[in-house]
DNA sequence: CGTTGCCGATTGTCTGACAGCCAGACATGA
DNA sequence: TCATGTCTGGCTGTCAGACAATCGGCAACG
């Protein structure tokens, strides 16, 4: 029997384990700001209100510590981190290096049915910064089309990391108003030269969205 | 009474928690190759060379995953990663990116205290790679000098764990002849140009130096 | 008014337990 | 003989409960 039937791919369980479900439900609190920046993580807290055991819990926020979205103070626990300026500038840095790297992979290592769906991606994008349509959720599947077809696990988990901390400041620096169009712009260039195979001028283009992106949230941030 | 009398430093916590503890003796296995790619790691096994029970193993266990030198299968549990030659070429680019901006906040906001202890250190590295004294532990002060002076907690914690990923090849890379002493003089011209204050130099200087690395790393896998 | 000492809140760690899942051994039947 | 069920041991996933160590604040005290 040809395994290719199913799917090269080993089957992506479909049954996450506890664990994983309550991480996301944490890390959603988180970036909802349901969580603030500063405030403290009680383990007992947690327990109560997600209904899971305190191991399961501690496990969590290990995890969500290696993400950098939680900062843990020896025998004190865990806090939601709180970035300082200088550091979202060289998270943003970071981004701009490392998704302009994905880029090039995207280029050297997607198909043409992956080229189509991030053009999609971006048309979606473009047209929720019209008004209507969830702009959050535009831009999350065009990363997610991004990573797919950059192909990299390294990359990816990094880049999700870095991702992660930034949206600790998305929902400011998405408010500049004009700010959607723009950076929607800004994508559909990188996506004109993934399609003409063109690995520098993707990259560069990317690096550029990245440092206006960072720009518009850095004056919210100090202003 | 004055507080700089201690250093201005919050105290690096003397007494680390015993998970901390624990990670780094299995971090130190990991990378001396004592627990080979592929191998599992069965919690209790774990619990018994240790001595410590599994709940602080399981924890110990997230943070290495997170850190990429575990991948741990849903079901299955741990096991060292062992990584692909497309996994070991993007992490060397995604260094050569992260490292040559670590390089630019240097020369931005290191002291002249830090560029000398930067130049000891380089030279420390020279002079082992002639033969004498240990040339890892040359090269992990060399990388300790260069995150404390660039002083940024996001990078320093990313590339920590890119490092520690490279380090699953390095045994092998670094066994290339001739190799350290070619490294010693590219790591060389990357001091010199942060002698100099020439951020865009150093940063070129330090990328042509991971690459070159990544040459020889992989030539030693594909080979 | 600055110290000192105590107390509650929380984390760090351990023990023991039980269900569920997986892989491989084993047995069964065509 | 080969394919198909079935069983079993080895692990992981998760839980509950317990106890010491430590931190932070508060109150008594000099």
């Amino acid at each position: 029997m040809r395994s290719s039937v199913w799917g090269s791919e080993p089957l992506p369980r479909v049954a996450a384990p506890l664990r994983e479900q309550v991480t996301d439900r944490v890390r959603a609190a988180i970036l909802d700001l349901r969580l603030k920046p500063g405030e403290r993580l009680i383990e007992r807290e947690l327990t109560e209100s997600l209904g899971v055991s305190r191991a399961t819990v501690r496990e969590v926020i290990r995890q969500l510590a290696a993400e950098g979205l939680v900062t843990v103070v020896p025998q004190r626990g865990a806090e939601v981190t709180s970035l300082s300026a200088s550091d979202a500038a060289d998270i943003y840095e970071m981004r701009a290096s490392l998704e302009a790297l994905a880029v090039r992979r995207f280029v050297q290592r997607a198909g043409e049915e992956q080229v189509r769906a991030l053009r999609a991606a971006v048309d979606e994008i473009a047209r929720s910064a019209d008004g209507d349509g969830d702009h959050l959720g535009a831009k999350d599947r065009f990363y997610e089309v991004l990573m797919e077809g950059s192909a990299s696990g390294p990359l990816q988990q990094t880049l999700a990391g870095l991702q992660a901390r930034v949206r600790l400041l998305r929902a400011t620096s998405l408010s500049a108003p004009g700010r959607p169009a723009r950076a929607a712009a800004e994508l559909r260039a990188v996506v004109d030269a993934i399609e003409a195979r063109d690995a520098d001028a993707a990259a560069e283009a990317c690096v550029l969205h990245i440092r206006h992106a960072a720009e518009t949230a850095t004056a919210q941030l100090t202003g």
